[in-house]
DNA sequence: ACTGCGATGTGGACAACGTCAACATTGTTG
DNA sequence: CAACAATGTTGACGTTGTCCACATCGCAGT
């Protein structure tokens, strides 16, 4: 806790939420290593007692950023109200995950861009609570409720997860779009997503 | 054409041809200026008399990487055989243009990064005949053909651009996605935007 | 309690990078 | 043919990631 003691304590640790706080605020590549170290008062060598090199560190942070979308994820189809219908239900937290992702990527862009576009972003694949669990779990709980054919549910992950992750890096790189703003631009792509799926438009 | 001759005569293109063949094989991340440079055969100063820094002759790169995907989306539209029918026409082009992207992105996934994810890739707005044009131009010949709606003809190219670019970008940064491989991956999405555009599934 | 020893942090060095200023060479134009 | 703008070279600077030798700390074992 003194602030001046040879050995830091955590620094690991320190590291990676100094350099998502670094990330969320100048992008991942902003992620220098010596401004990592000036961060937590340390020496830029000091780095390399946790991390073989500035790309597993960068990489790490992004799996971050990751789990950070992820929840973000969770949080939203958690605040879905209730409903008898579960049919219905179960599309509306679809729905909102979908738009968390997107919601997500256009509040912090940054982190956004961290999680999918830094050195190193997916290349692992047990990937912890990440996007692409959240999204089959709603998928799967759409099936159990009777709302999306078993059939469907085959490819209706790389149907939605592409719209969905498509329009998010389109928004956020800020692309030749302007025939239509943005709100209008992610429901157009949350109910063809809904099209593509036969599921049902009322919501 | 001497080997040895102090003015170069052409380097600004040449330094373009070169950028472009070190990004499709290495990356974007590969392009140094140094290296540039010496794939001339020319000093590093050199360049500074054509391009301000290299961030802009990167962005030219990438620039000119869009408009390769642009020619391939072009070139796939017009390989489509004649029909009379005129609304199955327009629809196999434009699910041609579509599996073109992806092909392309799957061909030369670092053409397709340095496109979309090199440093400065797409804040300019005229740009020539880009990806956006030519999907544009498809969706006015579905309306013309009766095969597309006014009203879908607003949201169509966030929609349809949304899932291509995603599974474009899915793909080719190898994603989590074991559950069905590229091909069929490729086919659910492509047959999902038909289905987003209410358009015939029938090609 | 003391003594090692592994873990962790420091300092200085290195090569490579982008960039710039000062100078050299060329081709063209009056 | 003389000036000049365009183009290329040389050498340097500051910053970056990385590494090596050394310093310091914490903790185990006698």
């Amino acid at each position: 806790m003194a602030s001046t003691r040879y050995h830091h304590g955590s620094l690991r640790a320190a590291l990676l939420e100094a350099g998502l706080r670094i990330a969320a605020a100048k992008g991942p590549a902003a992620l220098q290593l010596r401004d990592l170290a000036k961060a937590e008062g340390v020496s830029a060598s000091a780095v390399y007692r946790h991390f073989p090199d500035l790309a597993h560190l960068s990489a790490e942070i992004s799996r971050l950023a990751r789990e950070r979308l992820a929840q973000a994820m969770l949080d939203a189809a958690a605040a879905v109200p209730d409903h008898p219908d579960a049919r219905l239900l179960a599309t509306r937290r679809f729905d909102a995950i979908g738009r968390a992702y997107v919601t997500f990527a256009l509040s912090h862009p940054n982190l956004f861009d961290t999680a999918f576009e830094a050195p190193g972003a997916p290349p692992s694949r047990p990937d912890d609570p990440d996007a692409w669990t959240v999204l089959n779990g709603s998928l799967d709980a759409l099936v159990e409720a009777g709302e999306l054919s078993t059939l469907m549910r085959v490819e209706a992950p790389m149907v939605a997860w592409s719209a969905v992750h498509g329009l998010a890096g389109i928004l956020v790189r800020r692309m030749p779009v302007e025939p239509i703003e943005q709100k209008s631009a992610v429901e157009s792509v949350l109910s063809g997503v809904r099209r593509s799926l036969c599921l049902r438009s009322d919501l």
